[in-house]
DNA sequence: ACAAAAAATACAATCGATTGTATTTTTTGT
DNA sequence: ACAAAAAATACAATCGATTGTATTTTTTGT
């Protein structure tokens, strides 16, 4: 079924039946009316594949995350979806798994097949940007949300992590929190660079001296937050707070720590990162900073989406940074102060 | 870049431009050698849609689920993504949001794209399968995978939910409940016809009379579950039991059950399906039925690209059921028994 | 009723790659 | 060295839709 033969089955040519398709005023209402007919009754389908290729337009876009089940990311994608879909986009999915291999991999991919733009977080792995050079060379806009990459003419939309570090950390402190514990991630990635500025500020202006042995860099996993925990409590200087990069660290250290016997918030008050719908549910439920990741994707999409559509004349990178908020639960109710 | 430009450049002929890039045995290895270079040397891209209009095959599939950010479903997709990167292909990700003329709109966009094969798990408004015709029409392949619809002719790859439910049942009279109240889902799902099923034959062989009154149907968020957890304390007759057919509503439950003081398990026992992340870390934790999303999706996509793959003769439909496994925690520890 | 202007439709090239067939070049065997 | 066979390459059509230009048809005004 092809527009070929709704013009040979009307006698007329395909220009002709295409334009009234695309609703052209070079056709007249007529002719537009029979081909329309005849389109329903032949069951006739548009052939994107086609139209993209003499449009040089895919209505499409490429969107590589770390890790796709993750809850932030997930919400992020759901976000973006939704956002694409109103807009008449369609949204191809790839993961990382962190691995900056398989990011290079995809990002070619996504060349490949012409995407009109690409909307990513970055992997852990992810030191140097080189495999990103081919998406300037094909003229493929780019958008770096979440976990950014500082390479000048390019859009972002990102948490304001450095507020959130000197949010989540002042808190402990209101709450009484002298030593404070810093769970960090990957040096690499901007993100934990600012969430650990963000604490390191908060000490400062509190006037509580920063002590580099209390900060503790890991992936962040479950497992890994554990482990931090353990070593907490083999440390020889009593810590009585836990600012964490992520939620998921922060409940893994929780977890170990509630088997060993230590209360929290009395002995140790936490503050997650990120909101996870664990962070909620876990007894005691833990504060967090929440970073809304279906907010950010609608973002991120709809501000690419905006770059995409104004002429190519002025693709003039934007940065949005969100404020973080803290969400305050039980695990950091001391009763100290406040 | 095209291969006309690499052709134009060495003085040869398109044709043996794309045979030398798809390393056919029709082109000498000098010739082939030269041409890669020059490929290389311009930066060529293929450009996957002209190709792709050609051999009629995008290497694209399809996925609609109703909401990308639900655990369950953004395993599956990632376990989607994995499989499908591995054999080459890529993934499109919509969300029908529960809503049939969203799925509907969906499936069109995605015949129109010419995908290769379509994964999906159906919304809970879609109660006939009308707007599905149009994938079989264009002799698109499609997998129905968690929740499936009894059309013929289609593959689906399931959980055993009959199975789900009578273990999780089974598992709450074993710790003596007797009057067990089931939270089940949408009637025109077969999942959860299933898990009710399940549930009611397990009440039988162990001679406890079944009581409709005891299912409490609805759409199993969290809210809900907690609406019902209220419904059941207005109970005349005692519950010292409740099976749910997913785990949000057995948190929304048990959270409004513990703010009004009531134990569990000691009170009521509680048993989930889903094994969401959530369910490990509420106090006491949820016993649940595991349903691996990741290892779902992965079957699904090999199963897919199976049929996908072989050629048209023989599109024999084939469904998968996993056997479901019960995680036993705390909600469900009675002392009473065992 | 007729020429000029305007509107509708047809023609033909194009997007970039693929592929069956025809032609040219190379290899083989005597 | 030469014909026959085999290998390599070129030619040309094609996938299905779009779009600038040319042609035909209709409308307008006198």
């Amino acid at each position: 079924m092809t527009i070929h033969d709704i013009a040979k089955a009307l006698g007329i040519d395909s220009s002709t039946v295409s334009r009234a398709l695309n609703d052209s005023n070079r056709v007249t209402k007529k002719t537009k009316d029979k081909i329309l007919e005849k389109a329903k009754e032949l069951g006739y389908q548009r052939n994107l594949l086609a139209s993209n290729l003499r449009k040089n337009k895919t209505f499409t876009i490429g969107v590589i995350v770390p890790r796709i089940s993750r809850h932030f990311f997930s919400s992020a994608i759901a976000g973006i979806e939704e956002m694409a879909f109103e807009k008449g986009y369609k949204v191809v999915i790839c993961q990382s798994l962190e691995q900056l291999d398989r990011e290079q991999n995809l990002v070619e991919t996504l060349v490949a097949n012409r995407v009109d733009g690409v909307i990513m977080s970055i992997s852990m792995e992810t030191l140097n940007y080189k495999h990103l050079d081919i998406l300037k060379t094909n003229n493929i806009p780019v958008l770096f949300f979440d976990r950014h990459c500082d390479i000048p003419g390019n859009s972002n939309v990102l948490l304001d992590d450095f507020e959130g570090g000197y949010l989540g950390t002042s808190h402990l402190i209101s709450k009484g929190c002298t030593r404070i514990v810093h769970f960090s991630g990957p040096r690499n990635l901007m993100m934990y660079q600012n969430r650990f500025q963000g604490y390191r500020t908060a000490l400062e202006k509190n006037n509580i001296p920063f002590d580099k042995d209390l900060v503790l860099s890991s992936h962040l996993m479950e497992k890994e937050g554990a482990l931090l925990a353990k070593q907490l409590l083999s440390m020889q200087k009593q810590v009585d707070g836990v600012f964490s990069a992520n939620d998921v660290a922060a409940i893994g250290a929780m977890q170990y720590l509630k088997s060993k016997g230590v209360l929290i918030p009395e002995d140790i008050a936490f503050t997650g990162f990120s909101n996870e719908p664990t962070s909620r549910v876990i007894e005691p439920s833990l504060t967090t900073i929440d970073q809304s990741g279906s907010q950010m994707g609608k973002l991120a999409m709809e501000l690419l989406l905006k770059q995409i559509e104004k002429k190519k004349e002025s693709i003039s990178p934007e940065t949005i940074i969100l404020k973080p908020s803290l969400i305050e639960r039980e695990s950091s109710n001391k009763n100290n102060k406040s």
